[in-house]
Parts: C-alpha cells; sequence; structure tokens
RNA sequence: GGAGAGAUGCUGGAGUGGCCGAACAGGCACGCUUGGAAAGCGUGAGUGCCCCAAAAGGGUACCGGGGGUUCGAAUCCCUCUCUCUCCGCCA
C-alpha cells in the first residue's frame, strides 16, 4: 500500500510513473487525497469537540472536589450535545478511513525509474540469455518420463488428494529433496539465515504481505480456525517483521526458507498446466529480505546474479526478464523473472521471480527500522524464491535425458546418492 | 477437551473511577567524575493522528483487540484473542 503523504507531495511523478502499468490512475490517485482531505478535516473538529467536553468533565472533578453538585449538575446537562456531535464525527472518520483505505488498496506500486512501459508479457524486456539450448537425441516432455521411470504419480494424488497435488516416489522424490537441501545451504553459504516457517497463517499475516483482502479466493482457507495455507514462504517469512522496529545497524536482514506451497489457481486448465507446470502443492525456497531504503536496488541486482548462481551451476539454460509495468506484480516496484528453457516443451518456465517492493509491504506491515537521527522510517522489502522445485525438476529431467537415462547435475551428486535415473 | 489465573511503556512492576501518559526499579542516551573503565551523581527519552508555512507550541487518541456504562475509564461491564498453571489426551 502507497502512503497517501508521498503521493501529494510527488503527485505527478506518481502519476508518470503508474502509467507504466498501461492504466490510467488519475482519478483512483486523486480520489484518494480528496478523501485524505476529509479525514483530516473531520478529525480535526472531532478533536475540538472532544478537548471541548475533556474540560468540562475536568471542571466537573473539581466541582465535586469542592462539594458544589448543583453547578456540576448544570455542567453535566451541557455534555449531551457534545457527546451525540463526538459520535457522529467519530463514526464519520471512521468511515473516510475505511473509504481512503479501499482505495489506497486498489492502487499499485509505482514501478522504478528502470522499468519499462508495457500493458503484458509481451513488453518484457528479455535482459540476457545464458547457456545453450540442448540437443537432444530423444526429447520426452517430463510427465513422460516422471512416468516411464516411476518419478512423480499425478494419477495417485489425484486418487489421495485430488488434481494437482502429485506423489513423489523413489528417485523423483529423492531428486526434489536433494534440490531442496541444496538450495538451503547454496543459501546459508551466501550468508542468508535459515527459516522454517510455519505452513498456516492467520488473517493479520494475510493482510500483512497483502494477499488479503482482496486475493483470498487463491488461497486455502480452513474456515474452522480461519487460517489460510500460504501461498507462498514470503509470507509467514515477512511477517516475522510485522510491527516491528528494527534498529539501523540490523540491516539488511537476509533469510532463507524453505516450505511447501498452496494455490488454488481456480481456472487454470490445459495443456500449459500439465505435469508439473502448474500445481495446486509445490514446494519452494524462497528469500525475504529486509533493506535499508539506500541499497535495496543493490541488493535486487544482488538476489539476480545469486539466483542465476544456482541456475548456472544446475547447468540449465536461462534467460532473465526485467518485467514491463503491466506485468510487475501490483506490490512490487521492480521485478526481474527467471525463466528456464523446456526443451521437451520447446518453451521458457518461470522457475524464479525477484522483486523489490521498497516501502509498500512495509508500509501495511508497519515494518519500520530507527535511524540515525532516532526518526523512524519504513524498511524496504525484497524476496524472490530460490528457487521454485517443480519446473526445475522438469527442466532437470527433459534437458538432461539420454536413452540411457537422466544424468543428475554434478553438484546435486553428492545429494542424491545417485549420478543416473534410470 | 475441562478448571483456574493473567495481559500496563524497552524490561520488571505499581496503580480498582477525576490529581494517570501512567509511581518505582532496571535498561538506554547524554553530561559530570576518571589516565581509562566500573561504580557514583545529574539530565533526558513513548507512538499515531490533527492544527500550525516551518520550528516552537498546542490539541487528540493510545495501559492485548473490539464494544458498552459514566460528565469522566488503565481501573467497572460484555466480548474476542493470546499467555500461564493444573487435569485429560497425544507425535
Amino acid at each position: 500500500m502507497l502512503q497517501v503523504q508521498d503521493i501529494r507531495a510527488d503527485k505527478e511523478n506518481y502519476l508518470a510513473r503508474l502509467s507504466k502499468r498501461g492504466v490510467d490512475f488519475t482519478s483512483l490517485v486523486n480520489q484518494a487525497i480528496e478523501l485524505d482531505d476529509k479525514r483530516k478535516s473531520v478529525q480535526s473538529e472531532l478533536d475540538k469537540i472532544l478537548a471541548e467536553s475533556n474540560s468540562i468533565s475536568k471542571q466537573i472533578g473539581q466541582l465535586y472536589a469542592q462539594c458544589k453538585k448543583d453547578e456540576a449538575e448544570v455542567l453535566k446537562s451541557k455534555t449531551g450535545a457534545l457527546k451525540e456531535s463526538g459520535k457522529n464525527l467519530e463514526e464519520a472518520l471512521k468511515a473516510t478511513e475505511q473509504e481512503l483505505l479501499e482505495v489506497l488498496y486498489q492502487i499499485p506500486n509505482v514501478p522504478s525509474e528502470a522499468v519499462p512501459a508495457g500493458k503484458s508479457e509481451t513488453d518484457n524486456l528479455v535482459y540476457l540469455e545464458h547457456g545453450e539450448k540442448p540437443k537432444l537425441t530423444q526429447s520426452l516432455p517430463h510427465w513422460e518420463l516422471c512416468e516411464k521411470y516411476d518419478l512423480i504419480d499425478f494419477e495417485l494424488g489425484v486418487k489421495i488428494t485430488g488434481a494437482g497435488f502429485p506423489v513423489y516416489k523413489g528417485k523423483g522424490a529423492r531428486l526434489q529433496r536433494a534440490l531442496i537441501n541444496w538450495f538451503l545451504d547454496k543459501g546459508i553459504e551466501a550468508g542468508f539465515h535459515e527459516i522454517q516457517p510455519p505452513i498456516f497463517v492467520n488473517e493479520s499475516s494475510g493482510i500483512g504481505t497483502g494477499q488479503l483482502p482482496d486475493k483470498e479466493g487463491q488461497m486455502y482457507h480452513m474456515e474452522v480456525d480461519n487460517l489460510y495455507a500460504i501461498p507462498t514462504g514470503e509470507v509467514p517469512i515477512t511477517n516475522i517483521y510485522r510491527d516491528v522496529i528494527l534498529k539501523e545497524e540490523d540491516l539488511p536482514i537476509r533469510n532463507v526458507g524453505h516450505s511447501p506451497c498452496f494455490r488454488r489457481e481456480a481456472g487454470s486448465y490445459g495443456k500449459h498446466v500439465r505435469g508439473l507446470n502448474r500445481l495446486h502443492q509445490f514446494d519452494k525456497v524462497e528469500i525475504v529480505q529486509l533493506s535499508h531504503p539506500d541499497n535495496s536496488y543493490q541488493l535486487l541486482e544482488e538476489m539476480s546474479s545469486y539466483v542465476q548462481g544456482l541456475l548456472k551451476e544446475l547447468g540449465l539454460q536461462y534467460r532473465v526478464l526485467l518485467l514491463c509495468g503491466g506485468d510487475t506484480g501490483f506490490a512490487s516496484a521492480m521485478t526481474y523473472d527467471m525463466e528456464v528453457w523446456s526443451a521437451a516443451q520447446e518453451r521458457w518456465l518461470e522457475v524464479s521471480s525477484v522483486s523489490n517492493f521498497e516501502t509498500f509491504q512495509a508500509n501495511r506491515l508497519k515494518l519500520r527500522f530507527k535511524n540515525k537521527d532516532g526518526k523512524k522510517q519504513l524498511t524496504h522489502t525484497l524476496n524472490g524464491s530460490a528457487l521454485a522445485l517443480p519446473r526445475i525438476v522438469a527442466s532437470i529431467l527433459e534437458n538432461f535425458q539420454t536413452p540411457e537415462g537422466i544424468v543428475v547435475p554434478q553438484v546435486l551428486r553428492p545429494y542424491c546418492g545417485f549420478d543416473i535415473i534410470n
């Protein structure tokens, strides 16, 4: 959520940058400012009323102390009207605040200077491409390889739970576990702090990271206990810092954590969601960073090269996209997507998305730090996948297939305990 | 799941209707003292919002969350959440 005072201070610049998303936000921005004006004037009026009734109450107290009961009674009778208008103003204030909030909820983050304008994924900028596409003597899609070597059983998942909840078996399970451990170890090596978060979160956490109130449709909800299954580890790991005031020297804070993720993905069907391409439950290793505003963009670049390093070590071909305004997530100011080449499907698969949210999340989270002047300032938050498991598994299976079997990347062999799947 | 006790500032902990934004202690910051440190002494610190061009200043709200009683609530009532103790159950 943007801060109204920031919008007010720099309205034209905000509007210009928002327009890079391909949608005009002028009217929402104006509404926000008008509502903020209204809020201020109501607040001010209410304060006057309260000040007056506070002073009368004080006088009544003194009169009682002096045993002047009659005079006190006279004053008491004067309070009725004040109470009435106080109550009305309070209601008006609450209503205005709520309206303002609802308007602000609809305004996405302001794209950073470097973000290209554009409406959809076709306007994304291919930032760089790394590696050669493999020349395969056979090219089975991963779902066929899963069946051939009995690695992942989608049908069995349907039986136990439903579509999108696969069962990982034998070397399929071990490959995935190896990847998780390797990702975590690499993260720790790079200076991240490991977190094992809860996978259910309460309502406040959902609001903190922006899934609620608008996007509850994408989360699984347990009504009895009013808990939500996390769509990404970002939710619990970032909410660690909800309502927290950090010290400036604590920054940056760098966390890494593995968790299963749950997404309802209502309405997604078809070829592109086949096999591991889109699931209701999948595993992910996530990195979350909290940064001083001055160096969040440096951290974003570092995250991007960290993720690329993982892909390089696995020997996968990838490209990096700088997302255009229209494709950049609602809360993000700037996002890089990493995509690996799927040799058998002949398409790019998104395996990571690293974003700088600047203060957009921190504002909702009330995540601040005390700067050198002792003033409280919103922290910048960043996060990214490092990495999402299913599509990495899919591309390893597809890109490293040979007639003899699937050759396991060198770095994973100590973790797997085998070097070929056959 | 049953029974009971609680939730106050950075922390501990007073406060049962007006004199309470909140005693006292610790911690923290600054100063004095010291060759340096410790101890000691002194001083100063809450947060949001509103008014004010800004600073100064003022107003208002905040004692777990929400609601109520009252001229007036940290204090009384209702409700929710959380924590602790005992019993039961259990990986």
